[in-house]
DNA sequence: TTAATAAAAGATATTTTTATCTTTTATTTT
DNA sequence: AAAATAAAAGATAAAAATATCTTTTATTAA
């Protein structure tokens, strides 16, 4: 469904979105500890979302990843179009470049709805929806 | 959603299934041709539906690739899982491992739907269902 | 029974994704 | 100011996915 990388993407994010509730940043070794992830592909992946403004950083002791209001505002959609790009959304699941309406594949109909499906779960899954969830270990972010 | 090779299987089986109910066996070329495939990784794809018995095939002159009666009733599903696995049915959303009903992910539940949808689209849907569309051309197979 | 055809099988190559390591820059604390 | 910390940036490596090419095997037709 999304890469690897996205599937880390959103984890790392849910995890910092649930510290900063707690008024704290964390590293990134911190991070890759907390979702089991490799620690220096993880920065890659931060570095990225840090660069479209999804999470922010700062260097330095006592520095590490945040999320601000403003970033909290952020959906899952938001997310994996900054890693994986909207081809999840707006694809053919078919792979055909120019599938359509007027041209579709086979099964055009049936996958636009799922693909809508998607994207309207993660659209309305907002960034700090999950700190409670995640705070009362009701929904794990490893393993 | 599906790696490029299952996007090619699926389009490659939807061509052969429609060239075999007008009777007529299709070597690895045409099929390229009709799905806007590479050939030879197109080859070995089929060659691997072959092995699990969704395709059949003949050598020689006068050989090629068909689908007979029985092979009409795979789904696509079938084919997915014979070139992905089981992984897009079954598999945590964040790629949790352990991700269950016990322990799972934040978006555990909204994505089990998601994928139960994909499995009903995909085992409702029968090899030789698209055959009268795509011979009507109000579904393509390539671009 | 030989030549031609087409898939099967095997080997190799390229590209993309995933992962790791090193150096640099910014920031804070001592 | 110097030392320590942590992200940013850049370089490199490993693994997986995608693609290509060659050889072998089975089958048919001349």
């Amino acid at each position: 469904m999304f890469s690897k990388t996205c599937e880390y993407a959103i984890r790392a994010i849910l995890f910092i979105a649930q510290k900063s509730k707690q008024g704290v940043k964390v590293s990134i070794k911190d991070v890759a500890k907390g979702i089991d992830s490799p620690e220096f592909f993880l920065g890659k992946i931060l570095q990225e979302l840090s660069r479209k403004g999804i999470v922010k950083s700062l260097k330095g002791p006592t520095g590490g990843f945040y999320l601000d209001d403003e970033s909290m505002q952020y959906s899952l959609a938001d997310v994996v179009i900054a890693i994986d790009g909207d081809k999840i959304f707006n694809g053919c699941g078919l792979g055909l470049k120019q599938c359509s309406e007027k041209q579709p594949c086979p099964i055009h109909k049936e996958f636009k709805k799922i693909r809508s499906d998607i994207f309207k779960l993660l659209e309305n899954s907002k960034l700090g929806e999950f700190n409670d969830l995640l705070d009362k270990r009701l929904a794990v972010l490893k393993r």
